[in-house]
This record gives C-alpha cells, sequence and structure tokens, in this order.
DNA sequence: CAATATGCGCGAAACGTTTCGCTTGCGTAA
DNA sequence: TTACGCAAGCGAAACGTTTCGCGCATATTG
C-alpha cells in the first residue's frame, strides 16, 4: 500500500539502487537528484525501517533504563538525553525496572531483544559481566559499574566539601541520610561524610549516619530519627531528592525552623527548597553535562569506536547557597 | 551472525515454517515443540524484530507526544503508562515538543516516519485534520481536539466546585491564574471559575483572572499582580503544577502568610504543598486512571476496533483538603 | 589518439521473517 | 473398504531495503 523504493525508481525510470544511493547521500546527476526529489515529494514515499534495519542491522533507537521515572532527577535527565539523541538520528526507548533486581535485568534482556543500537543504563545490582554479555554498548550513569563506561558525578566530593563547611563553621553533629551502600553513589556520599571528619581529626558518631532507601519514606523516617536524638544534630545533610522531600515533611511536622534550629542541606532539589519557609541551600548535580557526556560517550561508542575504553566521567556538583552557613560557637 | 530461524530448522530437521508457527503459537506435535524449544534454547535464537515487522507491518511500539518532559504532570504519566503498554507487549517512544507547535507537527511527522503503530498524543494547536492524516490510531491525552478520542479531566467541574466552596465561605474575590485559553484544559478550567460565579449571581472582575503560560514564571508574574491588588484577593486559584509553583515563590517572596493572609487552591502537587509552610489544598487530576484509559482505549483501537469512535472519557479530579476553606466575614 | 581514470547507474542477491496453499498421513464414519 | 476430514508440516514467495560488482560513457593524461 505505501510507497515504496520501488515506485519511486518507476516513476523516474531509474533503478532501485539509485534511488537507495539518492536517500542516503551517494553521488547521483544533479539531473536525477532533481526528479527523484520530485517523485519522492509526489509519491510521497517514506522509507521503510523496518526493511533499513534488516539490512543494516541498525534500529538507530538507544534504550534508557531506569530505577524510577517517578523521581525527577531520572525524569529530567531523560528530558535532557531526548533531544540530544534526536539531533544524532536516535530514538529513545524509555523503561524502568520499578526498583527492581529481577525487573532489571529481565528489561536489560527486553531491550537487547529489540536490537536497539545502545543502552543508557542506570544500574543497580546488575554486573559488569551480564552487561558486556549483552554484546549491546553500554553507558552507565549516575552509578558506576567498574570495567565499563561510565558518567557519574563526584559524590565523593560533594558532599565532603559541605560536610566541611559545616565542621569548620563550628558544626560538629551533622546528621547524614544515606541511600543504600550498596549503591555505588550512597557509598561514595558516606565516604565524602568520612573524609571530612578524617581531615579534621574528629570522631564521627556512628548513629548520625541513616541509612535507608532512596526514597521519600527513608527521608521522612531518618529525619525523624535524627530529630529524636539529643542532643539535637546543629546539621542535617541529605543525599537525593526523595529523601530531601521526606526530611523536610519531617522537619516541617516537627514545626523546625531551618536553619535557626537546625541547618539543613538538600539535595537534587530546586523547586522545593526555594518555596520551603527559607529557600535551602542545596547540592545540585548537572543534569545538563551528565546528559550530553551520556550522549556524547554513548554515540562514540555506538559508531564503533572505543578508545579510552572503559571511560569514567565524573562530574562535578554545585553548591546552592541559599542560606549563609549557620556559625556554632 | 546471530542464530534465525533457519538455524533452528536446520538443527531440529524442521522447516522454517513449522518454527514460525511454533513462534507464534500455532499447533506443533509435543514431540517438535520440545525438540524447537531444545533448539531454540541451545542456539540462543532471538526473534529479529526488523524482519518481523517488514512482514508484518507492525512495530508493536507506541509514540508517547508531550508539550514537555520537564512537568511533572506529563512525567508522571508517562512513568504510570510505560507498564501498561508493556504489559501489552508494546514499548514507548516519549518525545516533547518543547511546547514548540512548529515541532508539534514536525514530531508527530517523525513518529509517523518510524511507523509506530499507535500514538499518545498531548496536542496544543495541532487539528483533527492533521492527525487523522497520520493514518495511525491516535488518543489524545489531556487536552480534548473534536472528532477524536480523548482522555481528559473534567475540568471545569475541579475549579467550578473549589471555587463554589470558596464563594459558599463567603469569599468574593478570588484570583485565578490560568494557561492560554487557547488550550482546551485552561478554556475550560476558566469556564468552571466564571460558572460558579454565574450560579451564584455574582459579578466577576476580570482583573482577578490572570492568564498566561503553564510555567513557573506565569505563577510568579501572575501571582504577584494579585498581590499588588488592593483590596488583596481573600483566594487564589491555580492551574498546573508549575503555576503554582511559580506562584508560592511569590507568595513566599511577599512574606505572605497561608492561609491566614490569602488562601490558596494549588494544582496537580502533592509534594510542594505539602511541605510549604502549611500544606496547601490542592486539586489533583488522575494521573493512574488516566494512564489506564488511554491505554486501554489506544490498545483496542491499535487491534482494529473502533467500536464507539470517538470516544471521549472525562475524568474526575479530586480535592486534597490540607486546610479548611477560610471563612470571610 | 590511445590508454586510463572517474562518475554514475544498474542488476541481483541478501537480510530474517510470515503466510498461503499444498501435501501427507492418520483416524473415523458410512 | 472407501472416502473424507483434519492435523501437522513444508516450499516458496514476499515484505522493502542496502550493497557489491560490473558496465558504460565521459573526462583526463601522456
Amino acid at each position: 500500500m505505501a510507497t515504496t523504493i520501488k515506485d519511486v525508481a518507476q516513476y523516474t525510470g531509474l533503478s532501485i539502487a539509485t534511488i537507495s544511493k539518492y536517500i542516503n547521500g551517494g553521488n547521483v546527476l544533479e539531473d536525477n537528484r532533481k526528479r527523484i526529489g520530485e517523485a519522492i515529494e509526489v509519491l510521497d514515499y517514506k522509507v521503510n525501517y523496518a526493511a533499513r534495519s534488516l539490512k543494516t542491522n541498525k534500529t538507530m533507537t538507544v534504550g534508557i533504563l531506569l530505577p524510577s521515572l517517578f523521581t525527577p532527577f531520572f525524569s529530567l535527565i531523560c528530558a535532557y538525553i531526548e533531544p540530544l539523541l534526536k539531533s544524532h538520528g536516535y530514538s529513545m526507548i524509555v523503561c524502568s525496572y520499578h526498583d527492581d533486581p529481577i525487573e532489571e535485568i529481565s528489561k536489560l534482556k527486553f531491550l537487547q531483544a529489540l536490537s536497539i543500537d545502545g543502552i543508557v543504563a542506570v544500574p543497580t545490582t546488575v554486573t559488569a559481566d551480564e552487561l558486556t554479555a549483552l554484546k549491546i554498548p553500554v553507558v552507565l550513569m549516575d552509578r558506576n559499574v567498574p570495567g565499563l563506561d561510565s558518567v557519574v558525578t563526584d559524590n565523593i566530593n560533594a558532599v565532603h566539601d559541605v560536610v566541611e563547611e559545616l565542621i569548620i563553621h563550628g558544626h560538629r553533629r551533622i546528621g547524614i541520610i544515606l541511600g543504600p551502600p550498596t549503591v555505588t553513589t550512597a557509598y561514595e556520599r558516606k565516604l565524602g561524610y568520612e573524609r571530612a571528619f578524617a581531615d579534621y581529626n574528629l570522631p564521627i558518631d556512628e548513629s548520625l549516619i541513616r541509612i535507608g532507601e532512596y526514597d521519600i519514606a527513608t527521608g521522612y523516617r531518618e529525619m525523624i530519627e535524627l530529630l529524636n536524638m539529643k542532643p539535637l544534630p546543629t546539621a542535617v545533610v541529605v543525599s537525593s531528592h526523595d529523601i530531601t522531600v521526606g526530611a523536610i515533611m519531617a522537619a516541617y511536622e516537627r514545626k523546625l525552623k531551618i536553619p535557626d534550629d537546625i541547618y539543613f542541606v538538600g539535595y537534587d532539589e530546586e523547586q522545593i527548597t526555594k518555596v520551603f519557609n527559607a529557600p535551602v541551600t542545596t547540592v545540585l548535580q548537572p543534569l545538563v553535562e551528565i546528559a550530553q557526556s551520556v550522549t556524547e560517550l554513548l554515540v562514540k561508542r555506538m559508531n564503533g569506536d572505543y578508545s579510552g575504553y572503559p571511560q569514567l566521567n565524573r562530574l562535578k556538583t554545585t553548591l546552592l547557597r541559599h542560606q549563609p552557613i549557620s556559625k556554632i560557637e
């Protein structure tokens, strides 16, 4: 029914091969160029991508695998990646594995079966072996698996630097709410916290290090725990968007004034922190740069350029200073 | 390189046709079933979707076209739709047209060229003719274009009911911040506002009806305008997530107490409204139901069932009552 | 002017499926 | 016993491209 390359050939009196050449940017006489262009216009010819894929073994589609689509950090990254991939001619198929390790690997297999050309994945439990077994270019995002290309943020320094600043301002009882230590980001953020204390030769009160999931419930629950402590921590640092939301809810419920009663450092959340009682100092990951770096690297790999493999891009966070850090003593 | 149906045929001694039958659930002797299953296992055979698509003219892919991926309302809808489509065997390709009418139509053409099997679109300026010309099942979401299948919320009553309640409680100067009237949702929400006043035979102060885009800037700007008025409105109703965020920012900047100084009704925003000074009463659209209804309808159309076309599903909003509506006089 | 290079176009095979129409062989009813 | 129906399997065509190798004509060079 739809017009094919054959119709265009017939219409112009040229061969199928020549039309294909035209479509793919080969050398065609100016005269014929014109006629083919017209024919395509008149017949409303559209390339059949299934047929092309069958021949070329390329689908010009990239799979994005995320732990969740409900976390703004991930959905925003998608929003930034989409036009970038599009500019390279790729469409993107988005999948979420709903924070479920079993679905994580099954969705990867699913993407593989779709024979997409590349994958951007935020891994939780999947291993390097499982990923390389896919035989598809993969670039990891946000979380690192040794031996594979990845684009992550400098989590250690993100937390280290803000904790250090708190220490310099006299804070000693600094609470921190982290994600599960099996996830590299949480592990690294914890490291940042510990190093800051080590740098200043200060002891760490382990009960101030709260660990849970990267979700609102954890933020709420662990913030309540911190607020139940005596003496109260003088500052609390959190480590994800959802934890920020949950923690602020808890602070609100306890009618706590930020930063008067307790200094609070949010993470990955621009909007809430702006409209809360007082805008809150916040660690921001470089979404745009992550998207750019991921796209660039993946496109390079999909083009067969494996120079520098495996590559680890570590990008700097920024600290949105809405409130001067309060001074203790 | 990859093993094909031919390899499986060779391995089992059966014909290609029989293997295909097996794969697609046809009648195959129990004996052969077993052998084929084994062969597929051993050879690690995977269906080549490009080849299948070429024959069947189906891609088992659905395109989702949104005005923006940065608005939680839209990205959350995607999050809900994805597993539903997956359960029917479809993947989803997500596109944003960045609120640009030109990109809106070009992305539609792009999706058409991809020869996907169906489209879920949130339209802004595209017409019914342009959509039907695509010759692809389309289900519209959130915004309605007459003559086409769509799933929308009952915007008129959403606003009508909350404004009515405000009126009953004595409010007369009720500000409202709306999106562009060319978008059906904004038009309908305005209608709801006007009807509530008409129901009670009350005059409308047109200057209280603020119109802009569905974005944060509009929310901020128009809220400031409202707050500059004398006398101050006693209540403000907004009409989108982003407008809510912008308006709350403005209220915060002016150090306004909600609901003491002014009663505020948010829209489509659960998190911020919970953590702001006091949790704010909010209109919530039924994301889950929208996703279900859209998926169900589109799948039905893709299966060729055009009964009841064009279908218009209108779903009810809910009002999250965080604060009792303040009484005036 | 002959020899060679170059640009352009063509025919045909191949990619991996699905599906149509046919054959075969078996069980069953008349 | 014959005829028939039905289940199961098969061969081959077709889907719409890309691409390889070849041939022709024109331009270039010594």
